[in-house]
DNA sequence: CTTGCACCTGTAGTCACTACAGGTACCATA
DNA sequence: TATGGTACCTGTAGTGACTACAGGTGCAAG
């Protein structure tokens, strides 16, 4: 599949077609553009944005890597690589395994979150104590992993 | 332990101390006292910022809520239930429960996230083919999982 | 030829900070 | 008491990745 000779096709698509066959907002089609992640488009006589193939090609692979929660800049990268001509399969890999590192950076980071949150709303729901033992867990910084919760004395 | 009764002991601490004892930045200090979550604290003469104890209990409390994801707004209304005499232990329970939904929401997709990442790295690895897989991933949507992998034809 | 929608540009708002610039207070030492 | 080096002050602007206007123009169907 050469993406290159498919460019000029179709050079007929108005923005808001573009946004419904992609699933992209208009508004994010023409913020891509100002940020340098889509080429300028064509333009009709009164100033209109028309899109062809290549831009909807491109808008996908822009739409499923930020859904991979690739970072813009990331994607910028990306692109470089798909627009040079042998395509640095390498160099694609080596990005994508750093941005999974942060993904599972953050996983565990969200992980610990829903353990604590988990454990301060069990501990709080079975409460006879006094004061909201979540509201103090946050005051206190006690740890609810481990503790007893059903509160002592 | 009546915190409203500790609001005035020690109310000399400035705001380098604060940061300091609570590991909070200085300029999050100050924007926290704009945004609200902190009350406006005493000043010296020269128009220092002075805090109390009751300053780093609270801080400490929205460091500690913050760390678990609660957004600013949420961190509010917790707040507000901890500023009421009866604490709100139900309300608090709910607020934290939503909050919980949210974390996991976002834990699941990135747990997605993660395994399509580790699947397409996988598949670019062994790759012997003339175009990057992994490129050709984000190109086309293709799932990843479930695929050969090794390339046919 | 008119109507009404799609499109245009440019700017400002979101969230939770962070980073200045340009100026003043505080406090320890000489 | 003078001085010097921090620590502090206010106000504004920048971050990322959009989103939401306001105020104006193009286009295509009837």
């Amino acid at each position: 599949m050469d993406r290159a000779a498919l460019s000029d096709v179709l050079p007929r698509l108005p923005i808001g077609a573009l946004s419904r066959r992609t699933g992209c907002n208009v508004e994010t089609i023409r913020y891509y553009e100002r940020a340098g992640i889509l080429p300028h488009p064509a333009r009709s006589e009164g100033g209109h944005r028309m899109y062809g193939t290549a831009h909807v090609m491109r808008l996908g692979f822009v739409r499923r890597a930020r859904e991979l929660g690739f970072t813009l800049d990331e994607v910028r990268a990306l692109l470089r690589l798909v627009d040079q001509e042998d395509h640095a399969c390498v160099e694609a890999r080596e990005l994508a395994a750093r941005h999974l590192q942060a993904v599972r950076a953050r996983l565990a980071d969200l992980q610990r979150m829903e353990s604590v949150l988990a454990g301060m709303i069990e501990c709080c729901g079975g409460s006879v104590r006094p004061e909201c033992p979540l509201l103090e867990t946050l005051f206190d910084g006690g740890e609810v992993e481990g503790k007893s919760c059903s509160g002592e004395a």
